[in-house]
DNA sequence: TAAACATAATAAACAATGTTCAAATAATTA
DNA sequence: TAATTATTTGAACATTGTTTATTATGTTTA
């Protein structure tokens, strides 16, 4: 990479932590050309000689979010026992990540698919991001007996959608109104999804 | 009801079935104060005359679509067997009905709760549409003997997470990319929460 | 009937948004 | 230093939601 490159890619960097800051902070509704660039210091127009288009900004920093959610989710969870367990505190934790930050779930998840364009990475990363953070679970889980992979199969896909319902009306409609109560209710689903009691 | 408001109200009709064709037809994306006046037969401008703003229009219609879902709910679901086959009947019959409307679960589950305003209304029929759906069998289920009303509590409400959470994965994400696939995973779940095989 | 009034519909105007492009500025090179 | 290249930017345009003053229409009253 030649300075030109460097110095490039300095400028990108500018411009994606400002955009990233504003999505975890005001969340999508406060992100618009003019105010990640402010964020960033530089003029709206000079977005536009580093980046498609305001969408491109925004859908590249799904990578560096899915990061931070792996990271936190490993600071959150304990020491292995059962791999179901450790799935379940993932799982939480998970949650918990998407409660604290509205703004990437709502980037994540609400934004709609024909906005990413030709951003198929991105929506991969999205479309895996809970099975890759309990990627090396489910493989263990499977090794252990009494459970076909089948039935491994559908019990990460059941779970995959419940969190995402979950969080979606939590988040979205307001239910549970307590965040609390919000999640109570979703370790109770885990656990019966997971068959732990 | 004198002859003003009648015809004031069916003004209002006329803006509430353009705001409807626009959702059922291109969703959300194609609704403006000016398409929606366009196919109402009016200029922008009225509008302002009979709904507080835009949102206020849009919310309106939640309440319409509610009533549209249970009755093509009603006329896809075979007579009556045991409670928890209609519900799942039910239930499936209401995630086609999203799938061939996406715009309808767009107004539905991923518009903002802030854009609702002052609109509780609307916001509760959302928050029950699916447990509205389903509320003579849920009744009828738990009167049948062996699950108790804890657990019923339970199913419900991890029923309509994961239904959510699938429809949001399948019309957002484009997960899995085929319909058929699709409403053969929705009926999987569907029965391995409701205990059916 | 004609003037005064009330109501309904609208056009004009404004602010905020995304985007493009030519001009201005800064950096590099001969 | 002058010329060239690269970078940054302001001006401009289109589209959006919303407000407000004006027009058009119908009704009431002197």
């Amino acid at each position: 990479m030649n300075n030109k490159e460097i110095q490039e890619e300095r400028v990108r960097g500018y411009f994606l932590d400002a955009t990233k800051n504003i999505l975890k902070g005001e969340g999508l509704k406060g992100i618009s050309v003019r105010s990640v660039a402010q964020e960033a210091g530089y003029s709206f127009a000079t977005l536009y000689n580093y980046f498609k288009d305001i969408n491109d900004l925004v859908f590249l920093c799904v990578k560096d979010f899915q990061q931070e959610i792996s990271e936190f989710v490993d600071t959150q969870s304990g020491k292995a026992r059962k791999p179901e367990t450790k799935i379940a505190e993932k799982t939480l934790a998970y949650i918990k990540y998407f409660a604290e930050y509205p703004g990437i779930f709502e980037l994540f998840y609400l934004t709609k698919a024909v906005d990413f364009n030709h951003k198929k990475e991105s929506m991969e990363i999205i479309t895996n991001s809970l099975d890759m953070i309990c990627e090396k679970e489910w493989k263990a889980f499977d090794k252990g007996k009494g459970v076909t992979p089948k039935e491994i199969d559908h019990m990460r896909n059941l779970l995959r959608h419940t969190v995402i319902g979950m969080m979606l009306l939590y988040l979205n409609r307001r239910q549970p109104e307590d965040y609390l109560e919000f999640v109570k209710e979703a370790e109770k689903e885990i656990n019966t999804i997971l068959k732990l009691h």
